[in-house]
DNA sequence: GAAAGTAGGCACTTAAAAGTAACTACCATA
DNA sequence: TATGGTAGTTACTTTTAAGTGCCTACTTTC
């Protein structure tokens, strides 16, 4: 378990889809620039591996936040964008970085016990 | 890094802070029921250890989202409650968890691929 | 005929996070 | 005199997640 809370309980559930490295950041960027290709997606997630960007969208997807478009060329283009469900977080996800941006400025995260190990 | 996305971003900051498993559970249980002390909220959060405890309130309390107040009776007592930072979380974590209630009423966490490994 | 480009899958290794258990201090009560 | 209660700390082990590199398929371009 990654998000844990007492199981069986949907903050727990949403909470492990959207906490792993990376996801809201993935989901920003496609928030921002419209839907995009797997490998636009890579390069504009600077560091991550192919593997983990592959899980985290395939769960995303599972959940209906993202949709996938595959078209059978070669070589193969494959798409992904914000459904609905995906518009929806962006409203808290929006929420959630004004206040962090606020709590930057008056140093909330200054404390050397938040540091990145 | 636990919350990964370009570092140095305040959004990947407050991220780090919230990710870690129980975070988020130990403020919406100090939201709820007011400040607690240590045996309590150990208590109120079945499975985690005192030493997963600890560390989160120290993050908790160096980001300034909780408080944290010593009597030096003996034995000790320490109650944790929250500071103006945490309830501002709040509203965001409410939002959250509507979205998360609806979310389980349409079925989004019921595919496979989201089983808790 | 060789190389490159796309969207991954798979196996192996490594590193970070969490679990577990034992130990501290000091007093009050039985 | 032994026991329990509080709020931790420390060391050791295990688990889990992520990093890394190699491999595929098929076509188009050089």
């Amino acid at each position: 378990m990654t998000g844990k809370s007492p199981p069986s309980c949907p903050m727990d559930a949403i909470l492990r889809l959207l906490m792993g490295p990376w996801t809201t950041y993935i989901l920003w960027i496609l928030n921002d620039r419209g839907p995009q290709r797997f490998g636009v997606l890579k390069r504009a997630v600077p560091g991550i591996s192919t593997r983990v960007l592959t899980e985290r969208l395939r769960m995303l997807q599972a959940a209906g936040v993202i949709w996938r478009e595959q078209s059978s060329t070669i070589p193969p283009a494959v798409t992904y964008g914000l459904t609905e469900r995906g518009k929806e977080l962006r409203e808290v996800l929006d929420a959630l970085d004004e206040i962090a941006q606020r709590w930057q400025r008056e140093g909330a995260f200054s404390d050397p016990r938040l540091a990145t190990a």
